[in-house]
DNA sequence: AATTATAGTGAACGAAAGTTCACTTGTCAA
DNA sequence: TTGACAAGTGAACTTTCGTTCACTATAATT
């Protein structure tokens, strides 16, 4: 049982910490959410800091085992509708997800605090998507679905607007729809603009 | 010099708020930051909060002052070098002027945590560049400039992938330059994919 | 010159923070 | 059955927090 109420411990900090930061979180308040009392906290981490740091290890392990390789990438679509339909499967998943939800809040918010937050962060807003999208739009430009160019560029210029659109999710949730919606319509500008269509 | 000290005190809020957040940073290292005993605060904030609202006003006034009306709207350039030349100069201000960098860190942080910072932060990372922008690119497709499509959603495409590269530059400041380049990379990519050049 | 208001000091306060520790309880191995 | 160990409790300790207050020094006002 030792195991388990440390991950209910982990699970507690981060819904705290994504929403007060670390400094606005006290252990009194992330043990009362557990039903135990402060001191009990000490029986499974040294310290509020150790806490912290064993939370960065599992984020960033739980990173590295599900966007660290390449064997995770979704497979290139056959069509540019089916990068719209793709796109909108990730999103949908990312922007309803509590824990990856209050793992981007809690680096949001750590990132000019912590060198290992900010690495995080990093990956999580800008680098991770470009990278993952990359050789997704080279396969599209192999087969002819894109207009050949820059992959990278192509990445960036797809990914960072979402990824801004995911952000204002995570600030206000209310706007989740409208977010998604508006997500959609440039994903369709974007292979509008980008996309051959085989009619020349 | 009662009016001096307040905003000495705002400016140095602003410093410490902007990097450790408001939780993460104590009225002793703030005042001490200023040569000041702790207490000394008292005299110009009734609380430590009221700091906050005060510096909270102060910011949204500024934005209020500097993007707020159509006014301070940037002329429609006459040509896509013109766009770039302008993006730069723009990108150039915002990633070195130091209030403004502690600004956006500040509102990244605490958007969480505060209602008006969550507003603000939206305006500052979403919907403020593109409002600037959707009339620029209205007026670049009326004089043929730029090939005739939805201008506001043009001017996301344009703003948030150039916003997503200065808040790396909040983030890693080391790598500003090199945030600088891509940001005028993809700014020539935008015209070169966007622009209309004149051979027809 | 006397008075008043302003800005800053230093000591002190209570509350809340993180942490420690002796102790109880329950579980499993010997 | 006993013993050992892991998990949780509650009281207590030490800092540090935000805040108050009586007081001083300086500058402006009468």
């Amino acid at each position: 049982m030792a195991k388990d109420t440390k991950e209910r411990i982990l699970a507690a900090a981060l819904d705290l910490f994504s929403q007060n930061g670390y400094a606005g979180t006290n252990v009194r308040e992330l043990t009362a959410a557990l039903g135990m009392v402060k001191s009990s906290i000490y029986k499974h981490f040294e310290s509020k800091e150790a806490l912290w740091d064993a939370l960065l290890d599992a984020m960033i392990a739980y990173y590295d085992a599900h966007f660290g390789s390449s064997e995770h990438l979704p497979p290139v679509p056959e069509t540019l509708e089916a990068l719209v339909a793709m796109t909108m499967r990730m999103v949908d998943f990312t922007v309803h997800d509590e824990s990856v939800i209050k793992t981007r809040k809690l680096l949001t918010i750590e990132q000019f605090r912590d060198a290992r937050a900010r690495g995080l962060a990093t990956k999580h807003f800008l680098t991770g998507l470009r990278e993952m999208f990359t050789p997704i739009f080279a396969g599209m430009m192999d087969r002819g679905l894109l207009r050949r160019d820059d992959p990278a560029m192509l990445a960036f210029a797809y990914t960072a607007p979402i990824s801004a659109l995911i952000r204002l999710c995570d600030r206000e949730p209310e706007k989740t729809d409208d977010a998604i919606a508006q997500i959609e319509a440039f994903s369709r500008h974007f292979v509008q603009v980008y996309g051959v269509t085989e009619h020349a």
